[in-house]
DNA sequence: CTTGTCAAACTAATCGGTTTAGTTTAAATA
DNA sequence: TATTTAAACTAAACCGATTAGTTTGACAAG
């Protein structure tokens, strides 16, 4: 039909400004509400859109939420591999370490959006296992390569295994923020982080 | 208010059949596709019931969902209650949290359910922090101290902080679950759980 | 006659998704 | 500079299906 195009009007891609707004309404509803109990009229009204743009950027709704969660995906990642890149690896392990736990549950503290992704990222998980892989591989992996490589490259710790080493690191990190955080368990089961770090290290770092 | 029966038709009372058909159904339903995705006509339908009898049993749908995973808790809970009371408490430690440890991961590789129901807690704690609070009153928190009190009751381990231990236990084993059965991460980033359980134990009861 | 149940119809709202009819924008042309 | 063109956009209506929740009327049984 229309051959009429094919000039170099590449440019006016569907404005930046359009999908990136859509896509933060879509961020905002989607860790609110979840999947199933977000709508597409929603994610238009607070995009400040209409919802035809909405489907002519993003074809329906699983698209848009697929595409959503790569970004904040590759966008968490940004703040775990600051968080495990120790600035000063040549300190003494204890440190590196204990700087390293700390920096991590300070951020979950903080980042009220990371554990509603976190949340998301759990509860979706069976109806979106494409979701849980990139989680897996562009978060968890790398930061249990880089702990990893670490434990590896400081044979003075002595860790008889340091893969498996990593992961009671990261578990004891990570079941105590969706514990305390995520599932509101602070009151009911108190615990500072720094008696968990220090008794961590310690287990780890044993004297 | 009514005294009226006090008969002995503790029987019909809204006959408890259709009762547990109606939970079984919405189980069934809302672990597999969450609260906000599961529809009471489908519940209706799963449970052999008409929908005016699932509304006349559990008023609502949030009602329902409630009472389903209060129930849940505390079914679940007996599964939790019975990996962590070492039925030979008399071993050498070493041996009896090997063996819980190990009991617990086999759990959740064989109980499919126990993974789903762990998703929807997870998944659903932002918007029901009572389900949360159920969670951690009926599962976490026994779990924490039956654990809490073993430790405390063996000096030998010369544990310095026996609570924030077992955080560090619980946490390990609970994010390995999260991460390979629920995550889809077996492919990704392979580990044998005895590999894990071994270098937990030994950290925990350093030679 | 009360109680529990049923299927079915019903409401009013919302869902994901499409279509329409008309407007804004910015570059290309003349 | 004025005009044309095509894409991106808008609000709004529309679609059929589905939602949570209610009501009705009939039937069975203690």
């Amino acid at each position: 039909m229309q051959m009429s195009k094919t000039k170099q009007n590449l440019e006016r891609s569907k404005s930046v400004e359009k999908s990136a707004a859509i896509l933060k309404g879509a961020m905002q509803e989607f860790l609110k509400h979840g999947y199933a109990g977000t709508s597409m009229d929603q994610i238009a009204k607070v995009a400040g859109v209409s919802k035809a743009t909405v489907y002519s950027h993003f074809g329906d709704k699983e698209s848009l939420f697929n595409a959503l969660m790569q970004d904040l995906v590759k966008d968490k990642f940004q703040t775990v591999l600051s968080l495990d890149r120790p600035q000063s690896l040549e300190q003494e392990p204890q440190k590196v370490l204990s700087a390293m736990a700390t920096k991590m549950i300070e951020t979950a503290q903080n980042d009220r959006a990371f554990c509603d992704f976190m949340r998301i990222v759990i509860g979706e998980s069976g109806r979106f296992p494409e979701l849980a892989k990139a989680y897996v591989n562009n978060m968890a992996k790398p930061a249990i390569e880089v702990l990893t490589h670490y434990f590896q490259s400081h044979p003075q710790l002595k860790l008889a295994d340091p893969e498996a080493t990593v992961r009671v690191m990261m578990g004891s990190l990570i079941y105590f923020i969706i514990l305390q955080e995520m599932m509101h368990a602070k009151d009911i089961l108190p615990l500072e982080s720094d008696r968990l770090i220090k008794t961590l290290i310690d287990l780890i770092t044993k004297p």
